[in-house]
DNA sequence: GTCTATAGCCCGATAGAC
DNA sequence: GTCTATCGGGCTATAGAC
């Protein structure tokens, strides 16, 4: 499937925040790898910022759609969670990049005020979705945890995001999943 | 007790890389928060290469003097994991910093080979002294887990600095400790 | 819609006076 | 050991030709 160059644009910005961060990479990244000049990524995207909100939108879109899949799929409890770790591992495979979550959770604090709150509600809908299915998998025996489904959601996404960082850091992407599962195991296991 | 500049600058840099990045603050940053020119700066370090490894070592020489501490202490497992997410809380409870290594491990793309060694050589230190305790823990019966000790402390440890990532982006430091101890939490309970 | 050229700013680093 | 001054280069963004 064809990208247009406004396509092409965004699809390289994503993968460099997931690589290097919002403000480690620069318009020319982009243009050398889309085969333009810088100025010319200011006539579909006037400001750097402009550029980042719709990577997170589309982003979000992607991941949330990801998750409906896997809710929709009325697998058990241990299925979806095995689930959600194989579309982040998606992230992590190639051994440069991470979750568009983790990378811009690290730049917060340089980030606009909008780039901000897309983010912080991109994870909080992911948290939700954590958070019920940790609620359903508790109810129906799959899961075994005491205290807020809420917070331990929290804790899970934060987890992965975390794994995904630290196993790209050590140059073993590979473990990703082995990691993740080890941490979702804690909800079964015992 | 008064620092010298030399001290003051490793200090600031340590606190700024903490809550910007590495590539996010500038000796400029550093020269006002010290009250001097950055030019100064370079006498004490030339490059920033040259800081940025020695407030590794620096953080590195006291988180491990923080888990001596707790592991000297001979308290029972699950209080020196408690002790773990105490430490860490230090660095999250002004609600702008992070952990040292979250920062530098979702920097590490742009890092010079030197920085990216010493990162992993700190980290896995601390991964080693967890694996440590979980192994102590499950054979004295204060944990319960199967599965690889090494492979579920690095998760643990990655988790922790996830959640530290994740608590600041929603402007709610005060609860890491509740969600680091809902993840511990699944080492004991069920 | 893409180009060239450039403005305006910030950066790390250096030279040399004091 | 700190200063002023500055170099060379990176960055986002704009102006205007094609």
């Amino acid at each position: 499937m064809p990208m247009n160059t406004r396509e092409q644009i965004l699809h390289s910005a994503q993968e460099l925040i997931q690589s290097r961060g919002f403000n480690a990479f620069s318009f020319r990244d982009i243009a050398a790898q889309v085969g333009i000049r810088s100025a010319s990524i200011h006539h579909h995207f006037p400001t750097k910022e402009d550029l980042g909100k719709e990577v997170i939108a589309n982003y979000r879109q992607a991941l949330m759609k990801g998750l409906a899949a896997i809710s929709g799929s009325k697998k058990q409890p241990e299925a979806q969670l095995q689930g959600l770790i194989a579309l982040l591992a998606e992230s992590v495979k190639s051994g440069k990049k991470v979750c568009l979550c983790a990378m811009l959770m690290s730049d917060s604090a340089t980030l606009d005020r909008g780039m901000q709150q897309q983010l912080v509600k991109m994870i909080e809908e992911v948290e939700q979705w954590l958070a019920l299915l940790l609620e359903r998998g508790k109810a129906e025996k799959a899961f075994s945890f005491s205290g807020d489904p809420a917070i331990l959601g929290r804790a899970l996404f934060a987890g992965f995001q975390g794994i995904m960082m630290c196993v790209r850091v050590h140059g073993e992407p590979e473990r990703f999943s082995k990691a993740a599962k080890a941490l979702a195991g804690l909800l079964t296991k015992n």
